[in-house]
DNA sequence: CGAAAGTATGTAATCGATTGCATCACCTAT
DNA sequence: ATAGGTGATGCAATCGATTACATACTTTCG
């Protein structure tokens, strides 16, 4: 009876197992998910009868039933940046160990994010989102979401005063502050600032801890040295174009990223101007790279493996009850100044 | 009666929406999946109805029923390496335009991921599975399956000769030859190949192309110089020792990937050895930042985007039924020497 | 001894969308 | 006028797991 269906047969159900088993799906099911309400015997023989049949749990069914689908939404604004794919393999991680999918969705210009997003929620088919993207109009989100005050969301890196949401992020304006410190103490003191992109709460608040540094140590901000940028290699080229062209360039810059860092020092570089000798940059985040770039680079290191970690437990705990929704907390994390070879004294004060 | 629902209701089933318009459940289907099949004006107030509803589709329903997540699995060796990041970022973009999902499965050294991708697949939580992970055991997870045969599964970059699957992949043969010849053209004849993780078949493609090019020379091939690494920087720092301890090291090194080729070039810089001057590198991906190095990186460029983008579109095609699951076909892409400044002749032939 | 409580299991409704089949209205051709 | 065809729609079974409730049996204790 058994033996006949080895070949061409479907996947096997819980039923299956049930009948296998000479017990009801209710048991089996029992046996499967709270195992100490089923008796000793019984339970091993269902452990039998699912490895006889190689029976797996059939995801859609029981998402359809317990009106949840064990996924988490990670919504990044740029998968290929690494620090981005160093914070996914975090949360990826945590995820998997908590037996939760990983869903991703990048940003799409083309696309209408918000509306996208909570089609996921919507459609049954995450539980939670996790969201990296500061991009996102997150008021309009939750404006569009129909009962905006339950969803499981948390959020990473950026965060919407006031908004009441979980939080977990670094503390930028202070980094900023200490990026621009350094440089100060150092005795530069016409500092450039490359900007992330614009309308990100991170741009925002890395520009003012550079801008409460200068102003504490009684300089001007100049309006002409914050530089636009949107976390490309190519923006710290411009940049590198715009100090090459300028009668009195600033004797050090603070880049909002180290991606950003790296394209000014490579294109300063390519013309002739050594880093620091001519000019110290500070880069932000400490990606792998920065370590082995020549020269290695100074940077605010971003706590990124908890970043990815701890905003994942804190989406997963919410989802799993350990952490009530409506209890929300914000997490800061800290930033750490790495001091390596592209931050020197200005050569002539 | 339907205003007096619209705080604390739930989420609209297509229920509602068929109460709603006056039809039928079945007739609100069929005006969703497959419009051309109802007539106008029904079309319409269904349309009408969906919007004042608000209604989603419930995605683990329409699973349950169809046996089909519209899911794909992107199983990777590591997030968090930029080459990889890229073609997750690619495979993305596809895989949204064409209204999957995509889940990522990164691999973790402590869970057998045979067992945990097919459980994937078995669990109907992903409807195909696109494999960039050159180190999963594929004839193992074939026999696991016990329905190989029509498992749409995408093998990418890497493949298994004769395994008769979806293939998509790079001249991976084909391009250590060429980099090794290039080293060669320089006239550089000691030349050491840092290798990629054991046990993958890139790797050893890549030492094959290596080997051909040497013995095609008529140079020996030096077990010696034939350095073990997995990808990582820290191999390339580990190289660069062992080429200093040498009386006589080689003139020029072949890295089976730009990491490892920047870890070791950083580390000969920090000891005062100069590339090219001193050694000339060639490295493997062309990875964002290797133009931005310095020295700006001489590597092979993989096409990172189209590998992505292919390999994802077979896959869907696959599963789309735009393609026979049974007429598999290899597609080879190819890369490219990019030729920048950290390769010259050799200073002393 | 008998009521109450506890344990193990079964029955059947339920989650929400899809789809084979049936039905009905209307049209056309012989 | 009738048979056959076409197009639009409804009915109800179905996908597979979960769980409230019911039932049967066992233990405990006054």
């Amino acid at each position: 009876m058994v033996k006949r269906m080895l070949s061409g047969r479907k996947t096997p159900t819980i039923q299956d197992v049930a009948r296998e088993a000479g017990v009801s799906t209710a048991t089996v099911s029992r046996a499967l998910s709270s195992p100490e309400r089923v008796s000793r015997s019984t339970r091993d023989r269902i452990d039998q009868a699912v490895r006889m049949t190689g029976y797996t749990i059939n995801q859609a069914a029981r998402s359809l039933r317990k009106r949840a689908s064990n996924t988490i939404l990670v919504a990044l604004p740029d998968i290929g940046n690494p620090f981005f794919s160093r914070i996914l393999e975090a949360v990826e991680r945590e995820a998997a160990a908590r037996q939760f999918n990983v869903l991703v969705a990048n940003r799409r210009p083309e696309t209408d994010q918000a509306t996208r997003l909570l089609d996921y929620m919507q459609s049954n088919s995450a539980d939670g989102i996790l969201l990296f993207d500061g991009s996102l109009d997150l008021e309009r989100f939750r404006g569009l979401a129909r009962d905006s005050a339950h969803m499981p969301l948390v959020v990473a890196c950026e965060d919407i005063p006031g908004s009441g949401l979980a939080t977990v992020k670094t503390d930028n304006v202070c980094a900023g502050r200490r990026a621009t410190e350094h440089l100060l103490s150092l005795g530069h003191r016409r500092i450039a600032h490359l900007l992330g992109p614009s309308g990100n709460v991170l741009t925002t608040e890395r520009l003012q801890g550079y801008s409460e540094a200068l102003s504490a140590a009684g300089l001007p901000i100049e309006r002409e040295w914050i530089i636009p940028g949107d976390f490309h290699m190519e923006n710290g080229a411009e940049a590198a174009q715009r100090f090459r062209e300028s009668e009195s360039p600033p004797t050090a810059i603070f880049c909002a990223n180290d991606e950003m860092a790296i394209g000014f020092i490579s294109e300063m570089q390519r013309h002739g101007y050594l880093c620091p000798r001519d000019v110290s940059v500070v880069g932000f985040d400490d990606i792998t790279l920065a370590a082995r770039y020549h020269p290695p680079l100074t940077t605010m290191r971003q706590p990124t493996e908890e970043l990815g970690h701890i905003s994942a437990m804190t989406l997963l705990d919410i989802l799993e009850g350990k952490r009530a929704a409506n209890a929300p907390r914000e997490i800061i994390l800290e930033s750490q100044l790495v001091v390596r070879e592209s931050t020197a004294p200005p050569s002539h004060g």
